[in-house]
DNA sequence: AAAAAAACGAACGCAAACGAACATTCGTTC
DNA sequence: GAACGAATGTTCGTTTGCGTTCGTTTTTTT
């Protein structure tokens, strides 16, 4: 239970920056201090904050996974390489984003982002965008894998297949030095491929550590990708095989 | 239970802006601060706002709703309720969950069951399950509704469709006196509807609450259930009306 | 390790917001 | 047209929120 207006917003805020502080929300309702600590007790108490010295931050544990996910995300360049891709969509876009950290630490950059309409299979991004109130989520339907949050499934497939959308937001699990896109899971590869098919921009997100990997199946070829977002220079081969498929290489 | 114009608009409203104040609102409407104040007390007596001190705001999102969801949980004879549900599915058993806080009780007990699969249109649900490793979920695809976890529309009806289920729980906003089973939610009417028509075993859970509300819309009639369980006695009409219907009453 | 600064929580008082009870208006039913 | 019920307005005692003050705890500086 909030007991004002300010408790809610103050919630909203800690979840979409991770901290707030008691000056920072004093001077923002100008307020006194005072009375910011009052409501961080409330909010304390009720277990939904955590209170620390000069403001709170948003528990720790199973039950928030956008501060957890944040953390992850802030620890690599994956942060960097979200924002780029994140410039990219418009508001008001219609985006599809699939399983995986690097499309989640995109949804975390797409918190301010209006009026987006965004499938997902990805548990944890919606999650993250239900944050976001402008913004439609619509989960596709399937079996829920608990590992890592992923819808998969011929069902997930089928739903993906009634939609059309302006851009997807896609990881992979590695990516072959001839430029194929690699996976291990079978049943998210199908989701991928109808991903792609429905877009009509593809755009894949993936560090330089996706280049040193291998997995089992192919989600599609570089070709079929419009924007690659990376952290680093691609190798030689790979970057003039991206200008043959017409390929925009993105990197930070 | 929309008793006038005014209320519908202001969940409109409260949904659009994050927030309404008794003060605005009155102004809006030309009408005493204490008319508005009635209306908000209807509304979140339903639990479509939250209350706060000069006006209200709509209920906390989906991110915190397990925490403070288990906490709601037990507080209520609901519990109870979920036990003797819980003991009419047996191990491998597949079965449909919908929206409500009753349900999520279900789920709860249901933690210890065995080779489960579970099809439900309900986040927490799927969460709360998650923790049983032997337990099958698939999550219905659709709209997701941020203030309840719940996923809704065309999408979803389409996807329940496609099982059959030796039981499905659900819950209702309000029963009737006549025994229709009510809810506040069109187009989470159709996913019920759908369910129950695809059901071996149909099972509701409902507390002595639901016989005092009311809601708009009707899911079916109690003649469509085949067991309700609650925690007090019906009325004697009603349970005469159930002893006509053929439908099974469990009172904990 | 001591001192200074910042943050903290408890207590008090005022003003705003609140809800219960009662009064009024208006449309329906008999 | 009298009786009724629902919706709204009015009044009033009660509760709640917020600023202020002050003594205590925590953190930073020296």
């Amino acid at each position: 239970m909030v007991s004002n207006f300010r408790q809610s917003e103050i919630l909203e805020f800690a979840r979409k920056e991770g901290k707030v502080t008691v000056d920072g929300l004093a001077e923002h309702y100008n307020v006194t201090v005072q009375t910011i600590r009052r409501d961080l007790s409330v909010l304390a108490e009720s277990g939904r904050l955590e209170r620390v010295h000069g403001g709170a931050v948003v528990p720790s544990g199973v039950v928030n996974i956008i501060y957890e996910e944040r953390r992850r995300t802030n620890e690599a360049g994956k942060k960097a390489i979200a924002v780029k891709c994140a410039q990219v969509i418009p508001d008001g876009a219609s985006v599809f984003m699939n399983i995986g950290t690097s499309t989640e630490a995109v949804a975390l950059e797409l918190l301010d982002h209006e009026n987006l309409l965004v499938v997902t299979n990805n548990l944890n991004i919606a999650y993250i965008l239900s944050a976001n109130k402008t913004c439609e989520i619509i989960l596709a339907g399937g079996i829920l894998r608990r590992t890592d949050g992923g819808i998969v499934g011929g069902l997930t497939v089928e739903m993906v297949k009634q939609f059309k959308f302006d851009h997807s937001v896609l990881g992979c699990s590695a990516i072959d030095v001839d430029g194929d896109l690699l996976d291990f899971d079978g049943q998210e590869v199908m989701v991928s491929r109808t991903a792609i098919q429905q877009s009509r921009n593809v755009m894949v997100v993936a560090d330089h550590i996706k280049f040193k990997r291998k997995a089992p199946l192919t989600i599609c070829a570089l070709g079929d990708v419009d924007i690659l977002f990376t952290d680093r220079a691609l190798s030689d081969e790979l970057a003039a095989n991206c200008e043959g498929f017409k390929t925009l290489v993105v990197t930070t």
